[in-house]
DNA sequence: TTAGGGTTAG
């Protein structure tokens, strides 16, 4: 009861090494009371400090197994509890094998981990991106006859909608109900906000409806996942009508439901709209958050309005509100956009004055910088700076040099790059392949391009669509129609969604070299797609028939655009 | 006594 009373006795019952402690415990005849509070010195000597930077946590995770080993001198066995509490600290600080290593310890004390301690080893897999890993170990748990609970399957379920893998988590769901595990308002939520992101709208709904009709309510997150859903897939209207529902008929608003909606509008350069909700937020009395001004200043800043955007940023400090890495990334960002290196670094400064640690993303936008300014070395050492801060570079840093190397003609640096991507377990996306087939084909040689883009399809690497365009109007533009029609079959095939802009870019390029059988070959492709001409394509065929003197085929085209309308007089 | 959820930047 006596470490009960405070947090601050706690410290000085732990800092002390115990003596108080057992003075206060001696003779108590509550065995478990004195065990569950050693628990709670272990979670009091990891919380506070593990806000803070990693050293001084690893501190206090010294301290908190000294504790448990005070334990064990003291003649009290840590139990499966004491080991998953330690384990947790190992979790939050990202250190996994110091999990790992206390799971071990437990096994040579012969106890046996629980659902507890394989959530925790889960959560830890999923959190490093490894879903996979803890998909396995939901296998181990099922064969140890160590059934799943809610909260183990969710901890699952949340990683696999991050992943964007949201069927696999729509049967996990199904999996729970097939074995009597009932999901929660948490599993539903996050299952919901998942779909949503994903743009499977409807089934968000199906599985909100099922979760009503077993008598689950949605509470403020569900809400945040179906606004969240309504902006992606509806119109911002309709998404403010929600928004106006949810904020009349909850009697506490949420401050991210605002956020949303501000962002929304930021983002569709409506800053009038957003700048009104946030005094809505300001007359009701909910503060603002970061996001509430990252959003705001992301806004003024899209609108090239940098002033403004500039003056939100103090206008935070004045409400207390901190701002953050990304709240100067994305000043930066407006300032490197406008070519003014000179306001991005002295807002990089001015991070650093202000203790505000940089992201990777932060870094990119530098990069970025640098490479408009076609400053490639200085680009890539800031590349290299980053691994010595402990920072990963992601693909799109790697993207936006690889892309400025291409422009620059080199080739080998930019294929080098994309080597080191691999070297350091980065896949490259489909962008990376994008620009590198389109290096490739602008600035070196296309039997190159048609190499990779042949070697990609091998390897089964994901590709988008511009792959396939970016190479066949290369084909077309060098006049190689077959290997073109090649490669659009392709597409085809692979079921991409061709428009009219595709068809565009291959005729205007047959057009200018005049071949004409091509031309027509293609237009019809196209109308048998069933996608209607435009006026530019037609004018572009027109002027290559007439050019050619093919009178038949321009003045039967002249007749098929009157018929649909697009030729007037 | 220990494990799970929402909004923003390149």
């Amino acid at each position: 009861m006596y470490i009960m009373r405070s947090k601050r006795v706690a410290w000085v019952t732990v800092n002390t090494l115990t003596p108080l402690f057992w003075m206060v415990f001696a003779g108590s005849q509550d065995f478990k009371m004195r065990f569950h509070s050693f628990g709670r010195i272990i979670r009091w000597s990891l919380g506070p400090q593990l806000c803070r930077s990693i050293p001084s946590c690893q501190g206090s995770m010294e301290e908190a197994i000294e504790c448990a080993n005070d334990m064990e001198k003291n003649g009290l066995s840590p139990d499966v509890v004491t080991f998953n509490i330690l384990a947790k600290g190992f979790h939050l600080l990202g250190l996994m094998s110091g999990a790992w290593n206390i799971i071990k310890k437990m096994l040579l004390k012969g106890l046996h981990p629980d659902q507890v301690t394989y959530t925790i080893l889960i959560c830890g897999h999923c959190q490093a991106g490894d879903v996979d890993e803890g998909l396995k170990l939901r296998e181990e748990m099922l064969s140890l006859n160590l059934p799943l609970n809610c909260i183990s399957y969710t901890v699952l379920l949340s990683s696999l909608c991050k992943s964007g893998r949201v069927v696999e988590a729509l049967n996990l769901l199904y999996e729970m109900e097939a074995t009597g595990v009932r999901a929660d308002i948490v599993t539903y939520s996050i299952l919901i906000h998942g779909l949503c992101k994903q743009g499977e709208v409807q089934k968000a709904i199906m599985v909100y409806r099922d979760m009503i009709s077993k008598r689950i309510f949605p509470n403020s997150f569900t809400q945040t996942s179906i606004l969240l859903g309504m902006c992606q897939r509806r119109t911002i209207k309709e998404a403010r009508m929600y928004f106006d529902a949810l904020t009349t008929s909850n009697l506490t608003d949420c401050v991210v439901w605002y956020n949303i909606m501000i962002d929304q509008y930021a983002k569709c350069g409506k800053i009038g709209e957003a700048v009104d909700l946030y005094k809505q937020i300001i007359t009701k009395g909910i503060t603002p958050s970061t996001v509430t001004f990252n959003s705001l200043i992301y806004g003024f800043c899209k609108q090239r309005k940098l002033d403004e955007a500039r003056w939100w940023l103090d206008a935070m400090k004045l409400y207390g509100v901190i701002p953050s890495a990304i709240t100067y990334t994305i000043l930066m960002n407006a300032f490197c956009e406008e070519r003014n290196m000179q306001s991005m670094l002295a807002l990089f400064h001015e991070m650093e004055t202000k203790a505000v640690v940089p992201t990777h993303v932060t870094y990119t936008v530098i990069i970025k910088g640098l490479c408009r300014q076609w400053k490639l070395q200085e680009a890539v050492q800031i590349l290299n700076d980053m691994y010595a801060k402990g920072l990963r570079p992601d693909q799109v840093t790697y993207n936006t040099i690889i892309q400025s190397f291409c422009k620059a003609r080199n080739l080998e640096n930019a294929f080098q790059l994309h080597t080191e991507m691999l070297a350091r377990d980065l896949v490259p996306t489909p962008v990376t392949y994008n620009l590198l087939i389109n290096g490739l084909c602008v600035y070196g040689e296309l039997t190159d391009a048609d190499s990779l883009l042949v070697s990609l399809q091998d390897r089964n690497v994901k590709l988008t669509k511009v792959a396939y365009t970016t190479i066949i109007k290369a084909h077309c533009a060098k006049g190689d129609v077959q290997r073109a029609i090649f490669y659009f079959d392709q597409m085809m095939e692979k079921r991409f969604e061709i428009s009219i802009k595709d068809y565009s870019a291959v005729i205007n390029r047959l057009c200018k070299r005049s071949l004409l059988t091509e031309v027509k070959f293609f237009f019809l492709m196209m109308l048998y797609d069933g996608i209607y001409p435009d006026h530019q394509i037609c004018e572009a065929m027109l002027n290559a028939f007439h050019e050619r003197g093919d009178l038949q085929s321009h003045f039967q085209l002249l007749g098929e655009m009157i018929k649909l309308g697009l030729l007037i007089d």
